[in-house]
DNA sequence: AGCGCGTTTCGGCCCCGGCCGAAACGACTC
DNA sequence: GAGTCGTTTCGGCCGGGGCCGAAACGCGCT
């Protein structure tokens, strides 16, 4: 454990092939060497070399299942330090644009920015405009609050504990995870919940299928059961899909 | 403004020249070309196309006097992104080690070490066992809470009036910073106070010169004043600086 | 004007490392 | 056992970029 230097570390995100695995990534779950490499754009032999950097680098691991080689985030830190460093990129960072934008691209490719702008994962949480309203929903109902920092509130941890959804044992503890992180939506430019709580949420509404994934992205679509939740729940009403 | 790839950012951090630069600029300070390239170990000629591609990448903002050209970090966001990175390197990343570690060195070096190691700047806010004690302190007295995320207390901000230490206007507004923040300490792996409060703290103490700089790295002295204002204040009771 | 010094630009060197394709390996299928 | 397929290893190619030294550039000083 232990021990490298920060250029090493930045050095393992400073290609554009490795960056594209770590976003890909960034949606929580497990993909097989063979769908990043086509998803990034290489040979497979390539994408071999840069997991194994990965993985030696501690920010990614592996499950080997046969003859597939799964690959995930190391944890909630990485997707953290990953979702930071985007945030940063896009936002504060200089004028050496160079990239041509976003580019459109084809039809296919708007359906899915569109679906992920609507609702998506962000590694653990929720996110894209239905994390927004999750967020701005509780705080307008006073299960957070936003006083100095963001903190779960009182009525928040009773409301938690009238839906059964739990927060693991030692949340909040020294050193562990914050019960509650604001992570930066760059699509909304807007704050939703992340840490312990965002991530129980989103938990528990995938458990209660409340929302669904759609096809092997990040994107979600909300089911009618998880539309009536929302509504009794937390006050709200979601816009239709046709959007 | 904004817009370049993780990969993009990455790779400004990704080499170690670079990295050692950012390093160095932690204190807050701002160094010149020359001083930085002494720091590095590298040709004047060659710390100067760097500086141009941190700053042309936002992470640097330059102030030109005369022949010499004064660089500092852009911002505390800056310094955040760098600590994260840093421990997050030091830490939990993996066995990449290859370093022969932090290489004891000279006498000098082991001085300077150990003077930060008791107090020192990290970017605006206090660090070392100084900036452990003083966040230790303030939980103690009950100033910052820490049941869900670190805040500020109503008893806080009647004891930073009560000072007549100033937060910035908007501090722990929409999208501004963060009013506390906890920042890891590599040296004494504990949690120190960062963001808004972290900096008015730091502030006060070099104006009212409870601390003072040593040389020309980040390590600081507490003055005889400062000793005092530190006990009476917080109830501190400072190691001597023979440790 | 003339000098010193911090900084910058340019040319040239060289190595690191990303890319691919060919071939080997190993697991699953028939 | 033969075939398929996901993965890995290896060799070779090549471009990017870090490094330096030489020379130019400015700024301040005398």
């Amino acid at each position: 454990m232990g021990g490298m230097s920060l250029a090493q570390l930045a050095a393992l995100l400073a290609d554009p092939t490795r960056a594209a695995f770590c976003g890909a990534l960034l949606d929580g779950r497990a993909w097989t060497a063979g769908e990043l490499a086509r998803h990034a754009g290489v040979a497979p032999s390539t994408a071999s070399e840069h997991l194994s950097r990965l993985i030696a680098g501690g920010l990614l691991t592996e499950e080997r299942q046969g003859r597939h080689r799964y690959v995930r985030l190391a944890g909630p830190a990485v997707a953290t330090l990953i979702e930071d460093l985007t945030v940063f990129a896009e936002t504060a960072a200089g004028d050496a644009a160079g990239g041509s934008g976003p580019a459109p691209g084809n039809l296919r490719e708007a359906t899915r920015r569109s679906a992920e702008a609507r609702a998506r994962t962000c590694y653990d949480h929720l996110a894209g405009r239905l994390g927004v309203a999750v967020a701005d929903a509780m705080l307008d109902r006073g299960l957070v609050s936003d006083d100095a920092g963001l903190a779960l509130t009182g009525d928040g941890r009773s409301w938690l504990a009238a839906q059964a959804i739990d927060l693991p044992p030692r949340a909040g503890g020294k050193g562990a995870r914050p019960v509650v992180r604001t992570c930066l939506d760059w699509t909304e430019r807007r704050t939703h919940l992340g840490g312990a709580l965002g991530a129980a949420l989103c938990r528990t509404a995938l458990e209660r299928a409340w929302v669904r994934r759609i096809g092997s992205g990040r994107a979600l679509r909300v089911t009618p059961d998880g539309d009536r939740a929302l509504r009794e729940l937390l006050g709200l009403q979601l816009e239709s899909e046709a959007a």
